[in-house]
DNA sequence: TCGAAAGTGCTAAAATTTTAACACTCCGGC
DNA sequence: GCCGGAGTGTTAAAATTTTAGCACTTTCGA
């Protein structure tokens, strides 16, 4: 059960923010959220996140900069274990199957070519 | 702005066990359910979701099973998408990279060829 | 056909989430 | 070093979510 799952609405939200930008200021996650709250309802939400230990904090100036706990790897790794298992039953062919054929991708040349190369690495491994 | 976002922890829960199992009564729903509530609080979020329309159900002897109104395909990319903006930056490709990089994934020969398929086709089609 | 078993919808209470208000602290220019 | 502006933590109220209880309906085997 990810962790993903335990958060409330607001604090995934939050969460979607702060990994979109990497890092962001109170006011900045404020400016991003769909139907935001006020200034101080949002810094509160971040406290409660960085007490539960899904974010942390730095100064910068004379505010804090929020970013999440996670590495990006991390985080994006168990975001796509997390989509894979639920909408792709494990599948993880599949899921880049699904990928590939999204109209809006138009992948270039350049990139087409380097997920072959990635492919065929993956084969030499043996995985 | 995905509708996942809206959902309130529990609804979200509800609609994960959905598109993991495809369909499922009240009953099975709670069975998957992290901290599983009593029954009526599953067939109550049950309601709920269906009155919102993400959810289905019809009849099965004396019970409801109910089903995710959206198609499994909707479903799967709209999850993608959501992944792909929020931790990925948009970048298709690099979320393939991810899935294949993943540690546990253990492709087949079979399954990479295919990629490689979908790879050509993907090309040839000019996307 | 009848009745127990199992399922459903409704309603209102409990719990959690979400929010704003307020008092306090810190930064940076003068 | 001091002041104004900007930012922070705390607290408690409002709103929403989550839950269980109860009365009603349907199924299906005897």
């Amino acid at each position: 059960m990810p962790i993903e799952t335990h958060l409330s609405r607001r604090e995934r939200q939050i969460m979607d923010v702060l990994h979109r930008h990497g890092r962001a200021t109170a006011a900045e996650v404020q400016a991003a959220l769909p139907a935001a709250p006020g200034y101080s309802a949002v810094r509160a939400l971040l406290r409660i996140l960085e007490k539960k230990g899904h974010v942390r904090h730095h100064r910068a100036g004379a505010s804090y900069v929020y970013l999440p706990r996670a590495s990006r790897a991390t985080a994006r790794r168990s975001a796509l274990q997390r989509v894979v298992a639920t909408f792709f039953q494990g599948s993880v062919t599949q899921a880049v199957a699904a990928l590939l054929e999204t109209a809006d991708t138009r992948l270039t040349d350049a990139e087409l070519n380097k997920l072959r190369q990635m492919i065929n690495q993956a084969r030499k491994e043996g995985r």
